[in-house]
This record gives C-alpha cells, structure tokens and sequence, in this order.
DNA sequence: CAGTGCTCCGTGAACGCTCACGGGAACGTT
DNA sequence: AACGTTCCCGTGAGCGTTCACGGAGCACTG
C-alpha cells in the first residue's frame, strides 16, 4: 500500500533490505548462482517480485561482460528490398549474441543526419544504407566500427559492401540485345544524389550499352521515384516521350513492376511489344504477371557480410570491402 | 606507438591524463557543453579522437536520463505481414525516443523460450508476436511493460493487440456467399499451437459459415504450412480430396496466393471455377494476378497501438486491449 | 581598491550492479 | 579436541560517466 507515486528506481537495495539480506544475496538469487540457499533465494525473490524490482541493464554492463548492440541503418522497412537484409543482419548477429536496432530513415535524406546522430551513441557497432556524406561522415568519426552498404562513394577507411553492378549490367544488357533489342529505356532512382555518377547503375548502364554497339546516351535514361507508384510514372514517361523503347529496364524490381504494370494497362503486351528487366531479385518480382527477368542479388548474405565485416573490425582487423555479384534470373518478361 | 595490444577500455580519464585536464573538462568537450575554452575542447577533441576514445553507453546510461529500449519479437521479417508492423513501431517508438530491438523467432515454436530469456535482460519494454505460453510467462514474469499481439489466449494481466476476425469471417463468408459459393475450403494455418481453437480464424470460419447456412464441418478445413509454398501443397490437397470447392479462403494472403497460383497451373480458372480470398491485405495481394480479394488489417497500426500501450504502462497506467477492424477488400479473385 | 560578475576548470559524490575476498556456522575427520 | 570442508552469506571495491558544487583568474564597476 504505497502512499504516494515515487520516480525512484527500485534498486537491488531496496530488495535486501526489505528481505533482510545483503545486496550480493539478492544479487545470487537473481541471477540463479549457486551458492545460496533454496529457501532464502524464494524468499528473496518473492520479495524482489512483490517490490517490482528489475535489475539496471546499465549498472549490469558496466561491470560484467558488455553486450554488444549492433545498429542497423536501412531506408525503409515497407521497401521488400530490405527485409531479406535485415534477415541476414539478424541472422548473423545473434550467431554472435548481439542484439540489434534497427533505424529507418524513411528514404528521407534529410533525416540521415538526425538518425547517424541517435545511432553514435546508442550503438556499439553499425552497418547501414547511407546516402549523405555528412552522415556517413559522422559514424565514421565516432570510431566505432562501420560498415557501408550499397553507396559507391565510401570514404576510405570505411569499409563497404557492394553489389557489381559493372557484371550485371553486362548480363542484363547482353541478354536483352541478344532477344533484339535495340532501344532501352532506363528508368532511374531519382532519389539518390549520385545519380548518374560513376560507378552507379545509370552509368553502368550506359557503358554495357555502349559495350553491346548500342548508340546509347542520356536520353535512354528516364528518373523514376522509388516506388511501383514512381515505375509507373516514369513509364507514362516513357510512353510519352516516343523513345520508342522496345525494353525497359529498371533501377530495381519494383520501378521495373511498376513501370510493366502500368505498361499493361495502357495495352502494350508483355514482352511482345515491350520487355522488362529489373534489379534485386525480390520474391515479389517471381510472383507478378508476367514474372520479371531481374538481376537476382543474395540480399542475405549481403547482410551476414557486413556483420562479418563488423566483426571483423572489433577485433582489430582493418577495413575491407565484401562484392555480391548478381544472377540474371530470366523469365516471361523478357 | 603501443607496446602491445591491450584489451583494456580506453576511459575518460586516459583522456583526461593525456590531454592535461580533468575528467570534467573531457565530458564538457565531448558532450558540446558551453563552459569550456573553444581551444580546450579542439584539443581533448584531438585527443580523444587520436587515442579512439569512445564514451562508454552503460557508464553514461547510468547517471544521465536513461535511453529505453523497446524489443519487438515478431515470427520472421521474411514474411511480408511483419514488415507493415515493425515501420508502426519504429515510427511510434522515434516518436518518443525510443530505440527499438528486434528479434526474430524463425517461426520456430521452440525457439521463443530462447528469444525470451534474451529480451527479458536487454530491453526495458516489448511488443511480441509470441505463442509459447511458457515464453509468455516469461517476460510477462518479468514485470516489464509488455504488449502481446495477434494471440488469443492472452494470460490475464498482459495487454494485447488483436485483430476482429470475427466481423472479419462474417464479412469475408458473406461475401463469398452472396457470389452465389456453397463449398468453401478454408486453408488453416497448421503450425499455430491454438489450431481450432476459441477465437481462431479457423473457428471464426466454421461459424461465420453456419451464420450463412452453410454446413460447415471440420472437414472444410485444409491445414497449411505458413508459406506460399505452404498455400500450394494445400491447395493440391484440397483438389484431390473431392471436396469440391468453388471457393478458397486462406490463413492469410500468403497461403490464399500460394493456393491460388498452384490452381490456375492446373488449370483452374480464377474466379470462375474458383474464388480465392485471403486476410491480412498484403501489398503484395494487390500485385498478383488475379489481384486478391483480402480482408486487409492496418498493419501498421497494429505496432503503432502496441507502442502506445507499452507507453501507457510506463506511465502507470493499467492493461488494455486495442482492436484492430479488418476491411474487406474485394478484387478480381472472387 | 574592494566588490561584483563572468569564464573556465577541477573535486567529490552518486548512479546500481557484480567480483573478489573473507568470515561464521555446521559438519565430518584424524 | 583440534583441524579441514562445505555451505551460506556479508563487506569493500570498482566499473565509467555526469551532476552539483566550489574556486581561481580576470575584467569591469563604483
């Protein structure tokens, strides 16, 4: 029957005293140590219960061994690109007894900064999809350990895991010249702000075409929000622009769904009059209609890389850089 | 240049000994407080950037205003349902300040004792999806704030989130019904341990279908792996049992999706032979083709609801319940 | 010149817990 | 009867940080 409403902590204290024990009696009843007797640990814990006593997870790190938090940075949870990540993550970190947070920055790049902010002090260790160099900058000046994915501008000393893009393109291109084809739209993330830079998939893109004999230039490329919503404007795009695309082929599965959806519903035919192409090999992209030819990328070991890297850097080993090649997975839609 | 490798934690006073001051002036520069000479705090900065030293998260937890932890266990981020609950939580529990934890059972039954004795010492609050009525215990045991989602058998004195199914059934069979359906199969999710129990959806169903006149057995129900793959199997069973249905209602749209396209490759038309229709209302079921007619639940909600709660009993306040309507939303399966 | 204010910095204490150690009681052993 | 063991239990110290206080130095005022 308390009198009154207390912010104070209950602490181990509280507990032997009102048990009439000693803090370390309380402590070995809680944490299941042997050397106590039966009764005296019911006892105590019947009293830590009734007092609702929860031991500080701060003061238990502070002395025993520290557990390890691992803090995971995506763009957005509802994007499917990134559960197969976080999967791997998981996966990986709980091999190692670490837990993870997950922070999402909503694809808002105008949230990065607030977000690296949170993570440098609540986190132990970090792999993220960061794409503003302030950012990015940020972690990696804490010190902790990092790794950086899917961004083609790392910061040296940073260590990153990426996709090669360069072979896939050349997969993706080769197949689609080899079905005849000979103009190809590209439709483009605009979000990212390296868009078109090197190394990016634009530019991929437009080096495999020209590596094919294609007569390729910006005007195949066409911006696209990230979003089947954004695959279906850029296609409007597209249709509009008397491009005269005879494929398409789209920054990942699901500008590239979006686009062939919206294609179908204004009456072009599938892959007849139009064929198309994504990346990432999503589970999503295998069950549309038709199924989507894609650039299969094992988003699960892209993650369980990059807590490996991690792990790598705790115990003293320098930076590296973890390459997942793609598969082109072909299927009716091309 | 270090003699050898030392395991030890580099402190706040290595920095303090280093740069020539006290341990206050190095908190006072790295913390950005103002009552320090500009030139001091570049200096410790430099230090304490050159010696790799990092503030210890559980030393400063345990004076300062403490960071709360909230742990979400859910089944698997594989499956689609999850990612729409996770972005509620995450963007409820940012609201607050809050740092969230994830954990993942695998959907294996016997690893949530496991998962639970992990969360029950790294977090301060939980949301989980969780079945075991012994990992349940468990945390609930434990006395921190805890939210039990989409589980029927709720022990008393845990707040829950669940889902009206029963309106949910009425409205889905209804619909069916009224398309003129005499023979539904329903295919159950056989790996829940409260299969055909009260308040399931598997029981929902058989009444929702005596509501209707129909004479609805046991022998309705077709039990499913958790899967698309799960939905497939079942379908084939449903098909050679000679049950004769003219429409399917699955566990989900996951094994509703599953069903349907192992139907249409045996030839079955969708939805003149057969009608399909799932719940959950996955962005996904609006993808596939035929798109799925679903009793769509606001996800997203759902985890927001849930942060609210674990909030409420923070504050003091006692268990609840929060209710979440399914909407029907019909499409071209049925 | 004493008094007042401001800027910058250092010292003790406290946060809540576990570890290492030591001690008393009860029992058995020589 | 003296000693060694085993079983419980308590005491001091320390983990790494921040907060509340106090004090030194300087400039500016009356």
């Amino acid at each position: 029957m308390p009198t009154s409403a207390r912010p104070r902590r209950i602490t181990i204290d509280d507990v032997a005293r009102s048990a009439g024990v000693s803090r370390q009696t309380v402590s070995r009843a809680v944490n299941d140590k042997p050397e106590i007797d039966p009764a005296t640990r019911q006892r105590v814990l019947r009293v830590a219960q009734s007092l609702g006593y929860r031991p500080s997870r701060f003061a238990r790190g502070m002395v025993g061994p520290r557990l390890t938090t691992l803090g995971l940075v995506i763009a957005d949870v509802l994007n499917p690109f990134f559960p197969e990540v976080v999967s791997g993550v998981l996966a990986a970190a709980d091999e190692r007894g670490w837990q993870v947070a997950v922070y999402s920055t909503g694809s808002a790049l105008e949230r990065e900064t607030a977000v690296a902010e949170t993570v440098v002090d609540h986190v132990d260790a970090c792999v993220a999809f960061l794409l503003d160099p302030g950012a990015i900058e940020l972690i990696h000046r804490s010190g902790m350990p990092f790794v950086l994915l899917d961004n083609e501008h790392r910061p040296p000393g940073v260590s990153g895991g990426r996709i090669d893009f360069a072979t896939g393109m050349r997969q993706a291109v080769g197949h689609l010249v080899e079905r005849g084809h000979r103009r190809i739209a590209m439709l483009d993330d605009r979000g990212r702000p390296d868009a078109g830079g090197h190394g990016t998939r634009h530019s991929l893109f437009l080096g495999a075409a020209a590596g094919h004999g294609l007569p390729a230039d910006e005007g195949w490329v066409f911006p696209a929000a990230n979003s089947l919503e954004g695959g279906a404007a850029a296609m409007d795009d597209v249709l509009g622009s008397g491009f005269g695309a005879t494929a398409v082929l789209g920054y990942n599965d699901l500008i590239a769904i979006g686009a062939m959806r919206r294609a179908r519903d204004r009456g072009v035919r599938v892959p007849e009059d139009c064929a198309f192409v994504g990346c990432d090999g999503l589970t999503l992209s295998r069950l549309v209609d038709p199924p989507l030819t894609t650039l299969a990328v094992d988003k699960e070991l892209l993650g369980r890389a990059a807590v490996r890297q991690v792990a790598a850097q705790m115990t003293g080993a320098g930076t590296g850089e973890t390459v997942i090649v793609p598969r082109l997975v072909v299927r009716a839609s091309s």
